[in-house]
DNA sequence: TGAACATATGAACATGTATTCATATTAAGG
DNA sequence: CCTTAATATGAATACATGTTCATATGTTCA
């Protein structure tokens, strides 16, 4: 990929200029995405929003969800290692939870911008 | 899909109910994963990070971000279809911009997140 | 220990998606 | 008008991803 493929007709020097001064990096915009892409699913929407009201264990998320044990399972196996939720056993059943505030946030941040 | 795929074992019935009433729509859970599908690639992080800084043309977000002019414009035209930057023409020139402040907000968040 | 239950996981499959390549469209200037 | 520049777009390709199915793992309790 050539950097001259507009050299001779970039319009804005001086813009071009100030962007690339305040550029974020590969590496930034690739964990951003990737962050953002764990939202980026209808089902682990509906996971994080329920798990915004309360702890669940996976049986419940799937009822509710109305979503396969297994497909609950894979999907949450996702949040947990993008550490957007956190487990914990109790006997046989596991439960789910949000690992942090900025979560919920997030996703109300974003139900603001659609709800217009 | 059936509904009672855990029906004899489910344990908080209670809090089942509760999660219900809250629920976010399926319609809802939908909108919104396909407004943060928007950010969940690096290039779309990109351009929208530099057009947070200002407006800009093809050929300069090209140019900053080392990506062809073609795969630019297609992501342009999804984040023009997703109604997240807008576009004016100035002669052969088509300057493209963010649509409101809530993506920039939503943008900042993701990387409050990502940097602790 | 063995049965039953809750959860996890690998493979397979179907679908979605980002880029490239070639080409079309639109506008300005001679 | 005809050329050139800026941008848009359709088709093709390679790759990622969500679900299902079958099965494994881990835990309780009789």
């Amino acid at each position: 990929m050539e950097k001259d493929r507009c050299a001779v007709t970039i319009i804005h020097h001086d813009l071009i200029k100030r962007v690339e001064d305040k550029m974020i990096s590969d590496s930034e915009a690739v964990d951003l995405a990737h962050f953002f892409k764990v939202f980026s699913d209808p089902t682990r929407v509906k996971i994080l929003y329920v798990l915004g009201v309360q702890e669940m264990c996976v049986c419940d998320i799937s009822y509710v969800l109305d979503v396969s044990q297994s497909a609950v399972s894979h999907q949450l196996k996702i949040l947990r290692q993008a550490r957007i939720v956190k487990n914990r056993r109790d006997g046989k059943v596991m439960y789910y939870s949000l690992d942090d505030d900025h979560i919920q946030s997030v996703l109300m941040k974003g139900l603001e911008h659609i709800n217009e």
